[in-house]
RNA sequence: GGGCGAUUAGCUCAGCGGUAGAGCGCUUCGUUCACAUCGAAGAUGUCAGCGGUUCAAAUCCGUUAUCGCCCACCA
């Protein structure tokens, strides 16, 4: 059988991946030896939504090297893959796709509807990047995919994992040690989405803006003397005003302030603290007065060192707001457009005034401070308006603008308004785009500072490695820092908050009025009138209906007869369960039957964050909460191999979740790698047009190609740049391989024959590199130094096997060695398809079936032990003379120009018994390959040119050929390279320090060294002397 | 404003105490029984600057410059 001239990748990959498939290659514990210690990775896992990028390739590339190697070495393996349910990004997918048909919207269809829709949706395209990723060759046990979303309620069939389970009980469970908890916060909220959003999904930008400067008049038409000083209190300026200057980046949030801060030490203001002031917005009869007041935030020395306070639309005025007293008006809706429900501008206006006054005025969220003509508009349509109306009134702060007309010389002064242009830092929404707006909202949050500690130990301990090192700096500041994670969101698709909400019966006694333990006419009459609709909640988490039933009715049961035995019902939200309840009085009222009272529970319509359920992907995807024997098995897992862009988002989050939860890491160790960048260096992006499509150099290339190649790059904490061309140069590495095998199968050579002991020097030698490579290769993959295993593998298979092992090996296919060199040939290349199949998979794998007959594949192989011992010292040092000759023969040949055809004579002019040794050894090797006639005894004569080895010179008889300037002039360039060399040892070896203080080691290599240098100097010179005697 | 990283051949990058390497590109040569997706030979570096530690520095320390990235509430 004839190898054809190329691997064809194409046909080959799909062939192979399904034999891997069929014979569940991947499984996991495939292939690991009895009582094998366990290996186990989970994968990052990807969006449903997503496609293969090029991240993921590295990525999985990566994991997947790491799991080839170890099971081929035995380990109980397992690599757990699974994918993401991505909430925003899926609900925005479905949605688009649904706007695209002209289909009804989601919420014209309804939660229930839009949910199956997206069921749909995942069952139809979520398998795009499962299957993209066999094609690189992924050895994940695909029968055990996992989602995040498995097992949820209305997943259809085919998807009933138990991962909801997970998710569930966790929440539930943390929920019940106080570690979630609900709170009205000011949170990131994104006006496109309308839910909220975590601070990590937040992305700082700084865009182009401009910053306003308003008077804020004093109540009263007060007025205070303004004083400025420097820095040695020299007084630059000294003014009586009647207002305090305020610069502001968002003029529509004047609206909302509740105060003006000033420093509790800034002498300018402190005239005026606890004065009030005038915003300058509004309906003129309605103006409302704020109080100046002091707190530590205000930086004297920025701007007018004056604060506005709007505690409900920015965090660090939140701040303020709260250590203050000052009420939180908020002024926008979820869309971001100005507010329209709640209280008319007036009686707001009104409520706002008494509260500057001090007066304690409550709950304010049904106060609506924008004014009636700005109500609806959005949030940047107001600025303008508001901009405009201040500017109209005088109240801008202006500066005196001079123009002097050219032609005529004339100055105009012009008063005009101060906006700063300049560059502001803005928050906008990850996925949305969208400018972020802090809002007032109700959200469910984890008590992060109370989970984080024990994810900070495990790392700093020791427990948890994180590599490269520099990361784990990252990791223990943002941990050291950590603020609240706001879990909710307002989606429909995501685990659905398992807490449902009960109306609050027992406020204030004010049910059992006469204290008899049982509700009487009167009092039943009170519940209704009184407004059920005023009442606040309680709640309680659970897993289902069923239990959480159970838990209301406990709460309930302190309540007055008959009330306490009321049935628990659930219906669908807060007015619904008014009118259950207020409906179950009623008909109790009138029938005196207690089972008519009904309690009505509702569910938080709230999703959690996609990353609350990805935080606990180890074990979730490992079966728990079922104690599975794969949990006992593989957690913790060994080792997780992610990007450094969520090392937050995911990382972080599952050390505090798996420890919080089973009290274990989620890993022992955390690789991260670099962000693949174009050739350039620049991030890829799809508005830069410079993505590179995996898929699309898999088809040009091969997976193999693309898979050495992202290997070859990932120097650790480097980004790799990737570009065609070093793909192209892989997948002739690939070719090189294949060729090779094919030239020994030409000879006869086959694999699967068991280490031999070969006499042959050549043989040995290669054997002994071969156990440096191996080496090698174990001590980079264990260190995770994938591009050291890569380039080392590449320089041994191309620049020794190829380079020089085939090529001797052609004249001992024609001697006494045949057999020996057969069996060495063959074994020596089923070492190099095994060392590569982690890296190479697809190409590795057919060259093993094409070249034996295989007990199992390749995916199963043994990788080799064996090492210095097979290390032969002297074939090494023979061989090394061997190339060194050959070498420079070819380059004496070369330089002088003697014709590639030409065969001349080896000439030994001398040799010392080593040399003559290796000549023995290996004339036809250095016949072939120097191509010269058998080396033979003699003298250097004219027509020559002079070669030198260590311990032996050569002459060369080029005949008319020579040139004999040319000739010298090599011979003393090469001198003058070698001396120079020397002369640098010598100057070392000379220094009484170095030989005092290196290493015994050091100081032997360099004598021998300069040793060599020298026998190849007084050659050379002595060639020299020869050539100018003639 | 903090933190991290980078600066090495024309390009993209390894190396991280013993005197510079790879791939691509470039020059010359080559139909020698695996491979032109190839082979052979070659050219090309004050290892960003400055200072220090050391017998010895691309490699360790300090500093400057430039370029990236991450985090951060300056109205």
């Amino acid at each position: 059988m004839a190898m054809e001239k190329n691997f064809d990748a194409n046909t080959a990959e799909a062939r192979i991946a399904g034999e891997w498939a069929a014979s569940d290659a991947f499984a996991a514990g495939a292939n690991a030896k009895p009582g094998a210690e366990s290996f186990s990775v989970v994968i990052p896992p990807p969006n449903v939504t997503g496609s293969l990028h090029i991240g993921h390739a590295l990525n999985n590339t990566l994991q997947d090297i790491l799991v080839r190697w170890h099971r081929m070495r035995g380990f109980d393996t397992l690599w757990q893959p699974g994918q993401d349910h991505a909430g925003i990004a899926t609900q925005m997918v479905v949605e688009r796709q649904m706007a695209q048909r002209q289909e009804p919207n989601r919420r014209e269809i309804g939660r229930e509807a839009f949910l199956q829709k997206v069921w749909a949706w995942k069952q139809e395209s979520g398998d795009t990047i499962i299957e993209q990723l066999k094609r690189l060759g992924a050895s994940c046990d695909w029968s055990r995919n996992a989602f995040t979303m498995s097992g949820a309620p209305g997943a259809p069939a085919g998807e009933e994992g138990n991962f909801h389970d997970a998710v569930i009980k966790v929440f539930v469970e943390m929920h019940d040690k106080g570690l979630i908890y609900r709170g009205k916060r000011l949170v990131n909220w994104d006006p496109h989405f309308e839910t909220a959003i975590s601070d990590l999904e937040v992305e700082n930008r700084e865009v182009p803006g401009h910053m306003w400067h308003f008077k804020y008049p004093l109540a009263g038409g007060a007025t205070y003397e303004y004083v400025e000083r420097d820095e040695d209190g020299n007084v630059t300026l000294r003014e009586t005003r009647d207002y305090i200057s305020i610069a502001t980046t968002r003029p529509e949030t004047m609206l909302g302030d509740g105060a003006v801060a000033v420093h509790p030490d800034d002498a300018r203001y402190a005239p005026i603290v606890g004065q009030l002031c005038e915003i300058p917005v509004g309906p003129k009869q309605h103006r409302r007065l704020i109080p100046i007041i002091t707190d530590e935030y205000p930086d004297p020395d920025f701007g007018s060192g004056a604060v506005k306070i709007t505690g409900a639309h920015d965090f660090n005025d939140y701040g303020v707001a709260m250590r203050n007293n000052i009420p939180l008006y908020a002024l926008m809706d979820g869309k971001g457009a100005m507010r329209q429900d709640g209280l008319s501008y007036e009686e707001s206006a009104e409520i706002a005034t008494r509260a500057a006054n001090g007066e304690d005025v409550g709950d304010v969220s049904n106060v609506n401070l924008v004014p009636e003509e700005l109500r609806g508009l959005d949030r940047f349509e107001a600025r303008k308006l508001v901009i405009e109306q201040i500017s109209a009134e005088g109240l801008a702060v202006t500066y005196l603008h001079k123009e002097i007309e050219k032609e005529t010389g004339a100055e105009h002064l012009e008063r005009r308004a101060l906006v700063e242009s300049k560059p502001i830092m803005q928050p906008f929404g990850d996925r949305s785009g969208v400018v972020i707006e802090p809002m007032l909202t109700d959200q469910w949050f984890v008590d992060t500072a109370k989970i984080v500690g024990p994810a900070l130990d495990a790392v700093r301990s020791g427990q948890t490695k994180i590599l490269p090192e520099q990361h784990e700096k990252v990791y223990f500041h943002w941990l050291e820092n950590i603020e609240p994670w706001t879990i909710s969101r307002q989606l429909w698709w995501g685990h659905q908050i398992p807490v449902w909400y009960g109306l609050n019966l027992s406020l204030e006694g004010q049910v059992d009025d006469d204290h008899d333990g049982a509700l009487d006419d009167v009092e039943i009459f009170a519940l209704l009138e009184e407004g059920l609709v005023h009442r606040d909640e309680i709640h309680h988490a659970a897993s289902g209906f069923a239990d959480v039933a159970e838990k209301f009715r406990d709460s309930i049961a302190g309540l007055p007869q008959p009330l306490e035995i009321a049935r628990v019902i659930e219906v669908a939200n807060r007015e619904a369960a008014v009118d259950a309840f207020a409906q179950g009085l009623a008909d109790y009222n009138l029938t005196q039957d207690p089972t008519k009272l009904v309690y009505p529970v509702w569910r938080d319509p709230d999703v959690l964050d996609t990353w609350f359920s990805s935080g606990l992907w180890p074990i979730g995807t490992l079966g728990w909460p079922e104690q599975t024997p794969e949990l006992a098995r593989y957690f913790p897992t060994s080792t997780l191999i992610t990007g450094f862009d969520i090392i937050f988002f995911w990382v972080a989050r599952m050390m505090m979740m798996q420890l919080a939860v089973v009290g274990d890491v989620p890993f022992r160790t955390v690789y991260v790698h670099g962000l693949v960048r174009d050739e350039k260096g620049a991030k890829m992006s799809k508005s830069k047009g410079n993505v590179i499509d995996p898929l699309t150099l898999i088809d040009q290339f091969g997976a193999d190609a693309l898979r050495f190649t992202l290997t070859s790059m990932a120097a650790m904490g480097r980004d790799p740049k990737l570009g065609p061309k070093h793909v192209e140069a892989n997948r002739n590495f690939v070719t090189k391989i294949w060729n090779a095998t094919r030239f020994a199968e030409m000879n006869g050579v086959r694999g699967g024959v068991a280490r031999p002991e070969p006499k042959h020097v050549v043989n040995r030698w290669i054997i002994a590199e071969l156990a440096r490579i191996r080496m090698a290769t174990d001590e980079a993959l264990e260190s995770y130094r994938f591009n050291d295993a890569a380039t080392g593998l590449y320089a041994f298979v191309w620049g020794k096997v190829c380079d020089w092992y085939v090529e001797f090996s052609k004249p001992l296919f024609d001697g006494e060695h045949r057999e020996e060199t057969q069996a060495t040939m063959g074994w020596v290349l089923d070492q190099c398809y095994t060392m590569l199949h982690p890296i190479m998979p697809f190409v590795t794998e057919e060259l093993w079936a094409l070249t034996g007959d295989r007990p199992k594949m390749l995916v199963h192989g043994d990788w080799p032990e064996f090492g210095a011992e097979l290390i032969d010292a002297e074939a090494d040092r023979q061989m090394n003379w061997v190339i060194a000759l050959i070498e420079n023969i070819r380059s004496a040949r070369a330089q002088i120009g003697v014709p590639a055809g030409a065969r001349p004579d080896l000439i030994v002019t001398e040799a010392d018994e080593a040399a003559r040794a290796a000549l023995a050894a290996n004339g036809p090797l250095i016949e072939r390959l120097a191509r010269v006639n058998p080396p033979a005894d003699g003298a250097m004569g004219p027509g020559m040119i002079s070669v030198a080895a260590l311990g032996a010179s050569f002459a060369l008889p080029v005949g008319e050929m020579i040139d004999v300037k040319a000739e010298s002039a090599r011979l003393e360039k090469s001198v003058a390279k070698t001396e120079k060399d020397a002369q640098g040892l010598r100057g070392r070896l000379s220094n009484p320090k170095f030989v005092e203080n290196a290493e015994a080691e050091v100081i032997e290599e360099t004598r021998e060294k300069l040793a060599a240098l020298e026998d190849d100097v007084s050659r050379i010179r002595a060639a020299l002397a020869q050539l100018q005697a003639m």
